[in-house]
DNA sequence: TTTGTTTTTACAATCGATTGTAGCTTAAAT
DNA sequence: ATTTAAGCTACAATCGATTGTAAAAACAAA
């Protein structure tokens, strides 16, 4: 009932030779005579032989899988990278082991060790809001597993990162608001902890300079970035009498939140406040009105990345061992939010 | 420059101690003193060894890992069920891996045949619109790895499954369509290899003939249910000249792609079409008018079928090898693009 | 036929952790 | 002091595939 697997050694023991010669069989080797690699083909086929990868990868102390880990699988701006990743790595015959930290560190923390113990063959990494040091993360360099971030990568680690250049785009957004009339821009932005945040707020800030604007501190809040911090932010501006005629959100979830709550209370979009968000969720087009946005190109990141990260675990040559930094250029997307009329 | 990984033999020769007590002192067992246990996890945090997961897995002939196929992870819905799922196996500490077959026959072939040399302890499955027959599928059954089907099932295989009554939320949402004076409803469905489309349908004629409405044919149209063929769907409808006051669709997508077109086209919805999805994807709430759809209640799906699965693994008894079908109640959501005013 | 060369195959060690069991320690009991 | 039991630790085999090398087989040349 119970059958076991069949292994090498039992299509050696079927065809009277030795379980080495069978191995080679399978692997195409230059070792072993045509004549022999059919019959050892064709008797596999029959016993409905599956190579065991545990008993392999141990062998060869290598795993072909890579690693991803990304802060949640649902946000289309990851799984579109994971779309280009996966593009990438089956292109040259690996596997990828998706993983989601759910933002959390402690989550991150696990995974990290766990694709460690499963010896993956390097690492592609977008680190969680909570991400602000860099223990776990060493220990892939430690254990001399390559490690590539993109998008949200730690400053102080001097690995391979692929990023939009995201004070470019921001500084966009904000003149692209300035230009709609808007003088009293809010910003919603994410944990200064992560220089994307950072980077979002930079642009901001200097596009309101270099038209001469103001910079006032309450006008910039920072959240973890979902719809309910969009709303509740920007009800507390309301409630609180801080006045302000666009927002430009770190993401397109708290500038949904926050249209949201705008229209809730009868204010409107864009007339009486631009709204711009980032990433180009899909939802942000589908929003009433539709969401000017930023778009990142996530399937070019992911496969930038993993190309890199392919190159680095295949190369063994110092010119490969140099970091990298690629910076793509986002995609402004005006739409509905934003546009006002003359 | 090239430091190996430690292993338990390292530690070993470090203490003078042989390398299966220090084995079986990582493992917390009771055959092993507390004094060694001590020495042994303090001399493994000093030279930074972890556990090859590679030989542990070979030797155990048990990955403690359970793979996981999904059309596409950036669907709402499978990501929420891929929460479940993690929430579920991590809880007993099992690890997911996640592969979406984009929903391509050829993909999840591949994808098979990767998991099961990588020796999953067990499997959930919900198959591409692409899966028609089960052949691949049967190697797990082969292998000894259990398969537990969520959502998507193939009726032919008689492995457990968890599922919505598609047939009673079709009918639900049909029922509330004509509630809301529509005569001529509609359908956008499925591939009808999928028995959740099939169910669908039949809700949908169910509610039809219970009503005393005409079925037609020409009313009934089948695609990938993507956004682009529900807008053609509906333009080649109308080019057409044949008439109807709404639209059932078999996800939200196509739905919205509905929406989008008749709106363009100058067509009120709800008043002139009402509209209802299915799947309750977060645009379906923020398009305009929002969507009337069903929630599926994914994150419930996936921690069901994990626990099934994780069961079926664990216990050896005939009365968890026993296939079993858990079937949700899905929950209607009525929003503004049904609601009309009477 | 013999020697030399090339092609194939078999042997055996190895990857790192686990585990049944034999054997050694230590402490308790007589 | 001797026996007995209990507690620990060491030995060695094992999981399944890979790979360097020795041995054997096949073939060609002399």
């Amino acid at each position: 009932m119970k059958k076991n697997k069949p292994t090498i050694h039992e299509i050696a023991r079927l065809l009277n030779i030795d379980s080495s010669t069978v191995s080679r069989a399978l692997n195409n080797s230059n070792l072993v005579t045509q004549k022999t690699k059919d019959k050892v083909l064709k008797k596999a086929k029959e016993i409905g032989y599956q190579r065991n990868l545990l008993a392999s990868n141990l062998r060869k102390s290598k795993s072909n899988t890579i690693g991803v880990i990304v802060p949640r699988i649902s946000r289309h701006f990851f799984s579109s990278t994971i779309a280009g990743i996966e593009e990438a790595s089956y292109a040259q015959g690996y596997n990828v082991i998706i993983c989601q930290s759910m933002e959390k560190l402690e989550r991150e923390i696990k995974i990290v060790n766990n694709l460690i113990s499963n010896r993956v063959d390097g690492i592609l990494v977008s680190v969680s809001m909570e991400t602000t040091e860099d223990t776990h993360l060493k220990q892939f360099d430690l254990s001399n597993i390559p490690l590539v971030f993109f998008d949200r990568a730690l400053s102080e680690m001097p690995n391979s990162k692929v990023l939009i250049d995201s004070i470019k785009a921001s500084y966009d957004v904000t003149q692209h608001l300035i230009d709609q009339g808007c003088r009293k821009i809010v910003h919603i932005g994410g944990p200064a902890t992560l220089d994307i945040y950072k980077d979002r707020f930079k642009g901001y800030k200097q596009a309101l300079q270099e038209n001469n604007l103001p910079f006032e501190e309450n006008r910039v809040y920072t959240s973890a970035l979902n719809e309910q911090e969009g709303r509740k932010i920007i009800k507390t501006l309301i409630d609180l009498g801080i006045e302000f005629d666009g927002i430009f959100s770190a993401n397109d979830l708290a500038a949904i939140g926050a249209i949201k709550y705008l229209k809730s209370v009868g204010i409107e979009v864009p007339q009486d406040v631009a709204v711009a968000g980032f990433s180009n969720e899909p939802i942000s087009e589908a929003i009433e009105p539709s969401l000017t946005t930023v778009d990142q190109s996530g399937y070019e990141i992911g496969r930038i990345a993993c190309n890199l990260l392919l190159d680095r675990i295949s190369r063994t040559d110092n010119e490969s061992a140099i970091a990298k930094s690629v910076t793509l250029s986002p995609t402004l997307i005006i739409r509905e939010s934003s546009k006002r009329k003359k």
